[in-house]
Order: C-alpha cells, then sequence, then structure tokens
DNA sequence: TATATATTGTACTGTTTAGTACACTTAAAG
DNA sequence: CTTTAAGTGTACTAAACAGTACAATATATA
C-alpha cells in the first residue's frame, strides 16, 4: 500500500508549510496529512510525540538552517561587512522577499505552547548576538553593535508583520534596504 | 440561575484576552467560557455567528480604540510633534510596555482566517497614513515621512514580537526610545 | 532468495469541538 | 404589579479532533 518511502528530513520541510499556513493550533492531523501527502502512520512513525513534536522539530529546522547558513558567518573572525550583507541577502531569500511569514515569530505571538519557548528565545538570542559580534567587529563598540544589531532583528521581524498584514511584501524588502543603509560601517 | 447580567462591550473585552492568550485557533469555546465566565448562551447572544464574529468584533474594537485614542489626534491639524509624542505614550501605555502584544499583528501572522483580512489592513494602513501625516506637518517631505512612519509602525509590531520572543519587554521600551529619538523634529 | 528493519495505510477509540434549542431568569418600563 | 425584552444555563448533536494498534508493504543487507 505505501507509495513511497519518506525520510524524516522530508516529513519536517512538508510539514512546516503546513504550520506557516495555519499556525500551531490551526493545523489539524487532518490537515497535515492532506498536505504534506503523508499518512498517519508516517508521521507517528517520524514523530511519536504527535503534533507538539512535529512543532518542536520543525521550529528546530529553521533554527539550524539560519545557524548554518547566517549565524555561523556573522560569528566568523574576518569579513564582518561581507557576513552582514551575506545575512540580508539570505534573508531577503529565505523569506522569498515579504511573502513568507518568519515561523519562530508567528509561534511567539500565537499560543503560548511552553514547550517552543527555549527554541524561539535561542534563534533571536542567538541572532542577535552573532550580529551585534559582527557589527563590533565593523568598528561600533559593544552597546552601540547591540543596539543595531537588536535594531536590525526588530526591523526585520516587525517587516514581516506588516508585508503580512497589508498583503504587500514590498514592506519587506524596503525595510531590508533601509537597515542596510542605517549600517554606515558596511558601505 | 443567571447571576449576572453583561453587556456586548464587557463580552468584547473579555473574549479579546483569551484571543490575546490562546490565538484565534486555540481559543475553544470551553476555553472562552471558562476564562470570560461567560456561558454558551451569552456568547452566542451576543455574537450569534459564533468564534468568527467574536474575533470580528474583538479585532475592530482594538481597531477602535486606536482611532480614538492615537489616529485621530495625528491628523488633527495642529500640534503635530505632540500628538506624535502622545501616540508613544499611549502605544507603550496599551501594550503596557512591552508584556503585551498586538492581537492584529498576531492574527495576520497566525491562520489565515480571510475575515479578518480587511480589519487587518485597514488598522496599519489608518496607523501608518495617520502617522506620516502628523510628520508631514512637522516639517518632512511627503516620502520622507511616509517612509518613517513605516519604519516606527514596523518597530513597534518587530519589538512586540522579540518582546514575547525574548520574554524581556524592555526590549520594547528600549524600541520606543530609540524610534522616538530618530524623529529629530519632535524633540 | 531470505531476513530484518523502516515505512505506511487503515480502522478504530474516546474526547473535544462548534453550534443549536429552549426554558428560565433578570432588569427595565409602564 | 405586569409586561416585555434582554440575557443566561444546560442538555444536546454531529462532526472533527489527537492519538493508537497493527497488519501490510517496501527497502536494504547478506
Amino acid at each position: 500500500m505505501p507509495r513511497e518511502v519518506a525520510e524524516r528530513r522530508d516529513a519536517i520541510a512538508a510539514v512546516a508549510e503546513v504550520f506557516r499556513e495555519h499556525g500551531y493550533a490551526g493545523s489539524s492531523l487532518a490537515t497535515i496529512t492532506q498536505q504534506t501527502g503523508l499518512g498517519k502512520g508516517s508521521l507517528y512513525h517520524f514523530f511519536p510525540n504527535g503534533k507538539q513534536e512535529m512543532a518542536v522539530a520543525v521550529l528546530k529546522d529553521v533554527s539550524r538552517w539560519f545557524e548554518e547558513h547566517v549565524f555561523t558567518a556573522l560569528r566568523d573572525a574576518g569579513a564582518p561587512a561581507r557576513s552582514i550583507e551575506h545575512m540580508f541577502e539570505a534573508v531577503e531569500a529565505y523569506f522569498q522577499s515579504g511573502e513568507r511569514i518568519c515561523l519562530l515569530g508567528a509561534f511567539a505571538l500565537g499560543d503560548g505552547q511552553e514547550a517552543f519557548e527555549g527554541v524561539i528565545d535561542g534563534y533571536f538570542s542567538a541572532w542577535t548576538e552573532a550580529l551585534a559580534a559582527a557589527l563590533q567587529r565593523t568598528g561600533f563598540t559593544p552597546p552601540k553593535a547591540a543596539e543595531m544589531a537588536e535594531e536590525v532583528v526588530v526591523g526585520i521581524q516587525g517587516a514581516l508583520v506588516l508585508a503580512r498584514s497589508r498583503q504587500d511584501p514590498q514592506v519587506f524588502t524596503r525595510t531590508l534596504q533601509r537597515l542596510r543603509r542605517r549600517i554606515p560601517t558596511i558601505q
């Protein structure tokens, strides 16, 4: 009866899209099976603890992606200006120029499942601190670098909220441009 | 059997708190009755179309509050700098210095119920445009005023996301201070 | 080909879901 | 005191819910 054999990795990516569209509480098992093509058998095979485990896996997966593709470069010793510009490009690509929301931000504002808190906090902490470190290496004092890092992460999250609210992705791309301009040491 | 008689206005405020805590899909009728103390009889008396009507009423109520207490003053002819400073104070009070989230932002990122889109878009449009008008009256050119208005609203929403994510309300108050400083014409 | 392990469909369970129906109670007005 | 309308509790329904159990199938290794 099974047509294809899937991997947990693919399952996570597929489930992520469902959560992105309907939120955590709004994604029923029925919705997830339909939209991913994975049956309950597969889902509970990969995620024995059910929906909550799916969500944690998805959030950790997003977090890991940013760690690998963005944060690590920001922390690296060389070329801070370049790693910051790379961050902006990666962010623009990841959020599809404002058409995609941030799952971690959405879950933070949504139902406050305690199980998600750690991952969400870790994600934003890692981002802010890695960016602050890079800004410091471009010449800013530690407090100024921390302030600017917070401003950038805040701006990105806020732009995603507004882009989705007004159904206007350009709010996001405009904001990224504005934030870039605000960092003189990377021009 | 009924102890007290309530009004629709009180019901909206009570239901709003439930949505704020659990999100739309995460708020079951059982949760709502428990947390508000209103029985199903009362709820369906005030909101005959059920949960969706409750949510629309709540969102419109928040929107109306901002219209009355913030946007109108921004659009008024006189004292733009004062109305902008008043906006920052009202916003800080309304969101309880970062401990409260924005329901409209949360619903925008959550399950994309089509019924909410209009209210959400209207809220953010009204805010951005009213603020831009006030900024223009302090001396900025129309495009510069529009850009700054967007920056402020984006910043506020992003700060609410981060404050909740990191369980650190000070992200919000810090951001408000930073945004204030960025508008030289109101100092 | 034989065996072991990973993966999957399906039928099932008990609970929770949103929403309905309606009798009842309260508060206000005459 | 009576009448009316607004507000309320409770019992109910049918559908949807998360999760379980398990036999059947696929894949890999030997």
